[in-house]
DNA sequence: GCAAAAGTGTTCCAAGTACACCCATGG
DNA sequence: CCATGGGTGTACTTGGAACACTTTTGC
């Protein structure tokens, strides 16, 4: 077989960054690392990308590997190449963030990571440029949903109002008017009204709402303004 | 020196999308690829990534070995890593997109590359997966330009905003009223007239602005709609 | 019967949109 | 003097923002 003579090879890397929402906090999911260097230190799951394998599939291979889940919600993020970002050898990161209905997540599929969800305000030391990579997905994720209606893959099939907007301000760190919230999201067409509430959270109980699947594919790509003055806040 | 064992090392290149604007039509830069495979077929440009070079600096050093041009708007786009892409061998591509200001490229640094500007609608057949990041990049800078004031990097220093309705019209692929897009432009406040006229392009001429430095830093985060409805044109 | 959360409407203001005429100049 | 492109203002519509009270029910 032919080969590119004279150029150096590197090792790839996938790291993933998962958020999940457990009703009152926006979190990430980290991992004690299982090997040198850096051997249990908290971490973001990551791991080699495979000779036959694009790079979807080792992002989805390793999400998998630590919550169990397919087919959630996955997107290339940013890829890290510092020279030296990896004092072993040099590492190419190619990073994804990844958002997860918390619930689903099985705990005990996982254990030898001893994973555990971290709030965004009280993330550990991270290794190498980890602490760079979850900045970044911070930013992305609320300038993404400021626009498009991806919170939603956070929550369960069914879900409240107050709980969307108790997500919304969870992400944005800000409060937000639920008359004037509840005005938007309803706008949008995007969400259908269930018969049955949800009384874990108050007597008089809320209502569940499901997505629209229609409408929500189809107004993936269009801007939603779910966030008032979104600039202001990222 | 330790490595990690047992992992496959791969080729890692950086490829640049080039957005020009002639006054007219938004364009892309590409040349006649110099080796094997593919040789002599239309490309973008692009290079491996050297030993200790970060993925900015290598985005940087083809950007300039094909335009001369330093200190450019570049921004990493999107990795690709499908195993097959490169038929040699497996290669990831970081993909960058640059916006230059068109009449500052020089064509003699470059003339080894054969570089040619083409019409976004008349781009030839690319090598490799290369289409896909062309059409990426154009979704790209439609997206980001609808929020944010970046196709100033593709004028001069000073401009007309005849010119400039003529760009945003060009990368939208629509008409805008002269009024109304002269009020909302003007009402950012990113703009200083001039004393000076073009009248290269009319009789009576049109006046020269530039940006305003400040407010452009300043604001280059916050979503600026200078443009109607921009969901409905992505 | 009361505390605690859910649900609902209206007024006001700002921003966007549609739209048509005059101006300056070189030929 | 006229053809060509440059420049300007207003009325209207729409969407976002501010804002307070009633409803339900478990205890």
């Amino acid at each position: 077989m032919i080969k590119y003579s004279k150029q150096t090879r590197l090792l790839l890397a996938v790291d993933c960054i998962i958020f999940g929402f457990d009703g009152d906090t926006l979190k990430i999911l980290l991992i004690k690392r299982g090997f040198q260097p850096e051997k249990d230190k908290w971490s973001l799951m990551g791991g080699f990308v495979q000779p036959a394998e694009s790079l979807d599939q080792a992002s989805n291979r390793i999400l998998k590997q630590l919550t169990g889940l397919e087919g959630v919600y996955l997107e290339q993020l940013h890829t890290f190449g510092n020279p030296l970002r990896d004092p072993i050898e040099r590492t190419i990161s190619v990073t994804y963030f990844a958002l997860i209905d918390i619930n689903k997540y099985e705990q005990q599929l996982s254990s030898d990571y001893h994973p555990e969800w971290f709030p965004l305000k009280r993330v550990p030391k991270l290794i190498f440029d980890q602490q760079d990579m979850v900045e970044l997905a911070k930013k992305r994720i609320r300038y993404k949903a400021a626009l498009h209606p991806i919170l939603f893959e956070l929550l369960p099939a069914k879900f409240t109002l107050p709980q969307l907007q108790s997500l919304y301000e969870s992400v944005y760190n800000t409060t937000i008017d639920k008359r004037n919230f509840r005005q938007r999201v309803l706008a949008t067409g995007l969400l259908i009204k269930l018969d049955d509430k949800d009384k874990s959270a108050s007597k008089r109980g809320a209502y569940y709402y499901q997505l629209n699947m229609q409408h929500y594919y189809a107004n993936f790509q269009a801007f939603l303004n779910f966030i008032p003055n979104p600039g202001n806040l990222l």
